[in-house]
DNA sequence: TCTATTATTTAGTCTAACCTAAATTATTGT
DNA sequence: ACAATAATTTAGGTTAGACTAAATAATAGA
């Protein structure tokens, strides 16, 4: 229904979904911070989506936005794209996970539906991008997520990454080097209570890791 | 040097360079056409492309524009992207030859030089797309042109087809059923001097080619 | 409960790129 | 050479999406 939504409109909606995955609605900063856009701009726009017909937000002043159907459709196609994209990138051309972030992010909002097809079928429609966030199926429904923070574990426990939820390139790069990818299997072999620190052992080598990086990295326990 | 051009700007640089390949100036009301807007949006643009800082066209009133250095590196930029994505949407995705022109003209604007060294790297650095124009090179210069207009042979010559000049889909898809396409070899078997029809030797079997065909086929004559 | 701080919204501007209608300039056929 | 026609430019407007500064509302701490 409806003329396409601009870039901009599609960067909001994928970004409300994000911030809105774990419930709560969005905030106007918060927006602002993600969107980098000053925090005047988001109200507008918000006032905007939600006045559209259908609407995509629903909106109370003071009260920050979740989307509607129609928008959580339009986020969740973009947010195919990206991830597909990503994915696309790394397998098929060769680039790294560190880089994938920007190019996916502009061509999200450019590719057909021609070029989403075809890259999921040359790429035997994977449900996990490179850092292993779930990429939502072609009808768009987003598949239940069913990962633990590393975090949470503690020591004689051990598990397969899923997920790593960094778009700093210097902090993916880092991980990569450690070995920190997902697939692997870790095992946590020793907590300080004071400062929660996790010794995880990957690869045959032990590493501390604060909770800046472990509250990022999403595991599933073994049992 | 300076700010990124947009994508509106490219676009202009772009239809500036194919309307002046053959010299001349590109008229306001030919650039108005190919670029679907009035003649008065296009006045509004030349005079900004002229003011720019480098300028990136030259342009007196009612005299037409070309391009300066800085706007044809500008536009070969852009044709080259194009270029090569036709030819990755062809080779590696499986898109036919009348597909490829929108989603091309789309992505140009948006990969970056990283994306096109990888699909010119994956593609073999080819110089020509899937219709047979030439891709400049990385550092931005356009290999010379040295195809001859099927039109003007004449009985008892063959050609091997370097270039199809067409964008319309149908056109397209019909010199596709005939075997009309670039690498292929052809011979001229008749002339009719009247209505200028050529009949025209492919895969063992005649045809007979209007002057709108003939004139949009470029060939190389075998000596 | 009141005040200080922070978050959010309103108001007023700006820029890019388009539009239409009217005015102007060029060109062409006689 | 000149009127009719065609091409081009000017003038004035619109829309999307941003910004800044000022006003207002919400919240938290004493
Ligand atoms: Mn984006
Ligand atoms: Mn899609
Ligand atoms: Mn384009
Ligand atoms: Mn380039």
């Amino acid at each position: 229904m409806t003329e396409p939504l601009t870039q901009s409109i599609q960067d909001y909606l994928k970004h409300i979904y994000e911030l809105t995955e774990r419930s709560q609605p969005a905030s106007t900063t918060d927006l602002a911070a993600r969107l980098n856009v000053a925090p005047a701009s988001v109200t507008g726009m918000l006032q905007k989506l939600a006045a559209a017909k259908p609407p995509l937000v629903i909106y109370k002043k003071h009260q920050g936005v979740t989307l509607t159907k129609a928008g959580l459709r339009a986020a969740l196609e973009v947010i195919r794209h990206h991830r597909l994209l990503e994915t696309y990138l790394v397998n098929a051309l060769g680039y790294t996970w560190d880089e994938v972030h920007e190019e996916a992010c502009r061509l999200e909002h450019v590719i057909s539906e021609e070029f989403e097809a075809r890259i999921a079928t040359a790429l035997g429609h994977p449900n996990r991008d490179p850092h292993g966030e779930l990429i939502p199926s072609a009808d768009l429904t987003m598949p239940a997520d069913q990962s633990t923070p590393l975090s949470s574990l503690r020591p004689g426990q051990s598990a397969t990454i899923l997920r790593v939820d960094a778009q700093d390139p210097n902090l993916l790069r880092h991980l990569d080097d450690l070995g920190l990818t997902p697939g692997i299997e870790i095992e946590v072999s020793a907590y300080s209570e004071f400062d929660h620190n996790l010794t995880v052992r990957v690869r045959r080598k032990s590493h501390v890791l604060g909770l800046n990086t472990t509250t990022k990295i999403f595991v599933e326990v073994d049992k």
